[in-house]
DNA sequence: GGCAGTTGGTTAACAGCATTAGCTTCATGG
DNA sequence: CCATGAAGCTAATGCTGTTAACCAACTGCC
């Protein structure tokens, strides 16, 4: 490696490909130098520290992830809609599993902040998939809640390499996501009745 | 503190409770010999390192949850065991946010691993509504992945304090659950038209 | 009742990690 | 052409988990 400059987006780059490789959990300063060539101490000219970097990698994942499901919807509505997110949010947790495991324990303080904003930006596609179902304003949030409970813990699960999913996974995942949109469909007949 | 002789459940007991106390994050060799009235060294006389500890406190976790929801849907079927199991479910995490983070990471093994069989009293518990709801065999691992996944995503959100729930979480909570119901109501609707 | 072995505690020392302080080098801009 | 500041380095500090070596007390056996 080539004594080119370093900056923090390729601290921070470096630390989520780390991450991904060896695990969340052996995220370390010293391991991200050597992976950089270059020793421990310089990192803290770009970044601030073990935590900060933590935080940043999260963001970086929760930014990356939003893209991606973003990507996946574009142009289409209802089973479509919540199939492509689906197939987006676990492909993207299933390659990059160190860096979906930053966001699960980071703190996210409130607008502005760039993690809660990354974060509300994946919300917003839920949203707009619920508003494809015909979900209406007064149960968003609820749907909303529903589905982020459902594709978080179906993440951390996969990131912590919990599940032994004996059988076909894939086949428990369609059938998810399947049930959810039989109930999304079936919601909407009802509130037409009314 | 008298000098009472020390078990490893008696560890592993204040060390759950230290997590609860101040989080997943610092539950500590130090603090928690501390907690104990003990040298820190002394402890390993009885939990084989902080990694042994964070895994037997996971494991007493998933113990004790499985004894509440087994606790919760006695005697009950259909909506009322899911809510009851729902219930007891968030109030064992909202009670105990350290312990549940523990599992969160845990790696399980196999059967005869003393958390994978912890685990799977939950995943038995969980299999008991789903019968109730009339899902049959060759769905059930399906039913019981997407009840999995739903309740671990919202534990771990909880647990993380990741949710500003703003408004009422507890509403929400409660739509999710009704979700979930009618949708496996209307499951065994179908599958007795079959 | 005395004695050996085991068990659970101690202090001392070590190792690995994040972090800070202080120095050096080098590119840049006036 | 020098001053400035950014980015790297070495050295040192402190905290935490862990191990080694030692000591005291309880247990069980003759």
């Amino acid at each position: 490696m080539p004594r080119g400059r370093l900056t923090p987006a390729d601290v921070v780059r470096a630390g989520a490909e780390l991450a991904d490789e060896v695990g969340y959990q052996d995220l370390a300063m010293g391991a991200l130098a050597q992976r950089l060539g270059v020793r421990t101490p310089s990192l803290y000219k770009h970044v601030d520290g073990l935590d900060d970097l933590r935080r940043r990698v999260a963001t970086l994942a929760m930014t990356e992830l939003g893209e991606a499901v973003r990507a996946a919807i574009q142009g289409k509505a209802g089973s479509d809609a919540l199939g492509g997110f689906a197939r987006a949010f676990a492909a993207y947790v299933t390659a990059h599993p160190g860096r979906y495991t930053a966001t699960i324990g980071a703190e996210v303080t409130g607008p502005g902040d760039e993690l809660y904003d990354a974060s509300a930006r994946v919300l917003e596609s839920m949203a707009a998939i619920l508003r494809g179902y015909g979900v209406e304003d007064g149960e968003m949030v609820h749907a909303q809640r529903t589905l982020r409970c459902l594709f978080h813990g179906f993440a951390a699960l996969q990131a912590a390499g919990g599940f032994q999913w004996s059988g076909d996974a894939d086949e428990s995942f369609d059938w998810m996501i399947g049930f959810i949109d039989r109930g999304l469909t079936s919601e909407a007949a009802v509130q037409d009745l009314r």
